[in-house]
DNA sequence: GAAGCACGCTGAACCGGTTCGCCGAAACCG
DNA sequence: CGGTTTCGGCGAACCGGTTCAGCGTGCTTC
């Protein structure tokens, strides 16, 4: 059990006063070339690391962001996509050299609660804000806290808090004008909660671009994102009259589920029914035939979040008071893309 | 923004000193009943939470520990193990009010200094240690840090770290003996990462049954985990002259990879060939048909590895000196159980 | 050669909790 | 009634960094 080497042992060592080690550790003016060399020399060969508690003290900022994620222990596992959004956003803060603390919520109250624990105790200095609804409580309450956050989804209309976002209008109309090219005229989409954005912009891209083509239906019907949804949904959809010749999903996991489904029901994919994924996590290539879907680079989306959320925490470090109310602002990614594989194809006559 | 309540302003509302305050909020005697009572009254109308690195400070400990996971960050999303683990994780450390710190990393050697870190930080009370290794550097290290930790996987043998773990001979002896009644005699197996700990468990744990039974051949080869790879072993072992009648896979992304090339070799499953997975994700049920497979509670043993974790903080907390250095132990959970589902039929005479 | 200045460094205060020694008053004792 | 114990509470030190006023030295400047 090797001891900690705090500052105190470094100057005793070097024959200098703690402010001079601060100073020389911290790359600041107010100490000689000369001295600070032989202070980082000391601190290397010693093996000094900053207790962060202490620093946090004095500077009052915890190096850490935290995110919390709304989903049951159960279900948060299958979805590829938060665990690739973290994984990015890892890789941007560790660079930055800031700790990610990760807190799992039940309720809208509880996911408040953590903020605000963590903005009282000082454990982050931001937030990242995943799942964005149509109104979201989340955004004021976090813009009344004063603490630095980033939505993760967007665009968030008059919003107190930076939002970064891709555009899923594009997309939807990318998979409707391909559909139809291939002829099909019914399809249905399965899609995702019904009160989150996202969900609330595609459902509005798709009835507009529904309207411009003359599809014969294009139904939406909405979901919870599992699994079990997804496929009592397809069985649903499958077995009407006049059933869809092609289904989008909202996410990969409703659309392996469809395609489960359809094997069961016997349907030849593509030639009786194709099948459009969102969200191309590495699932879509591992079904037979391969699922169609619309890719994102999921953890480079996490790292740009996590990027403008140190840009903003480093912002109100240097100037504390942000005048301009409106320094928020949005920051759009590249679309999804559309990537064909065996899951669609020309509907049949 | 609003401001933090400290414990000084508690003191001066309330008229006594800030220790007396202290002593009040945390239940130590000291004060009398009528004062507590009203220092709890005055510090909850304020709503004071107390500045974490202060505390941690002055007490040294940072109520967080930590979980480093060595993945890429395209893979890791895939695998759904990972986030239910953390999140059965996360549900025992947040109801003791402890932080989970996150990070992802790419070598061993990263790993070790990002623990190093942590600990000379203070950043964290504790770490869990995820795929354990048949020989694995990271145990000693840690021990040698004095840092409290828990393998998440075992039995460790020699161990200076106490382990979670849950059996898995006997697992893979309930898979054989099933697929031998069914009438199987070419079993494969895609194994996992050789390395580790369990693959090599189940490498041993295999080769014993298969002794016992007169198999024709039971194989095993071994992959990376990744859904690529099982769809690669399982082409190559479908199309080789004696195929097998049926794989067994060490993860449920492999078999579900592997249930997609059975179908596109035309194979019906189960006549033709029987499949079973290893940990039983949702994802197992989306598949048609569905995987038969071995339920474990992944966040039921997240929760068991926190709960043991925070119990060694605990401990070693009150009393510094770990006299027995024999303290670590070993707690084992209850081995997977065997769930038949459609993916596993009689074999083909 | 005196005044002024920049530089290098020290010592102490400070962040916000915890903890410990100590003291005055009340209670208890023979 | 004096002496001891107990209790409630105070004040200060401490954890390990950061930051700032101030001070001595050496150099420039006129």
């Amino acid at each position: 059990m090797t001891r900690r080497v705090t500052i105190a042992d470094i100057a005793a060592a070097a024959g200098v006063s703690k402010g001079a080690v601060s100073y020389a550790l911290n790359g600041r003016p107010g100490v000689s070339e000369a001295t600070r060399t032989k202070i980082l020399a000391i601190a290397a060969e010693m093996g000094f690391v900053p207790n962060r508690a202490a620093r946090s003290l004095s500077v009052s900022s915890a190096q850490a962001v935290g995110i919390a994620l709304r989903r049951s222990a159960r279900t948060i596992g299958i979805e590829p996509y938060y665990m690739e959004l973290i994984s990015g956003i890892e890789a941007t803060l560790s660079a930055g050299s800031f700790g990610l603390t990760l807190q799992i919520v039940g309720t809208v109250e509880e996911e408040l609660e953590v903020y605000r624990r963590w903005w009282a105790e000082r454990r982050v200095d931001g937030v990242l804000l995943c799942d964005i609804g149509t109104s979201d409580r989340r955004l004021d309450f976090i813009a009344d806290l004063g603490l630095p956050a980033v939505a993760v989804g967007g665009p968030v209309e008059g919003a107190r808090v930076p939002a970064v976002w891709h555009d899923d209008v594009e997309p939807c109309r990318d998979i409707l004008e391909y559909l139809y090219t291939l002829g099909h005229r019914r399809v249905a989409r399965v899609a995702g909660i019904p009160g989150l954005l996202h969900t609330a912009i595609r459902d509005q891209a798709y009835a507009d671009t529904a309207a411009e083509l003359d599809f014969e239906t294009v139904t939406t019907i909405h979901s919870d994102y599992t699994g079990e949804q997804g496929a009592q949904i397809t069985r649903r959809l499958l077995s009407s009259s006049k059933r869809p010749t092609a289904i989008v999903y909202d996410n990969d996991v409703m659309a392996v589920a469809g395609l489960g489904v359809a094997h069961e029901l016997g349907l030849e994919i593509p030639e009786q029914l194709s099948v459009v994924a969102w969200d191309d996590s590495p699932l879509c290539r591992l079904t037979h035939p391969a699922l169609t879907s619309l890719t994102r680079d999921i953890p480079a989306y996490g790292s740009k979040c996590a990027e403008v959320l140190l840009t903003l925490i480093g912002e109100n470090k240097v100037s504390e008071p942000p005048s301009t109310e409106s320094r928020t602002f949005s920051v759009q990614c590249r679309p999804a893309q559309l990537s064909p594989r065996g899951s669609t194809g020309l509907a049949q006559a």
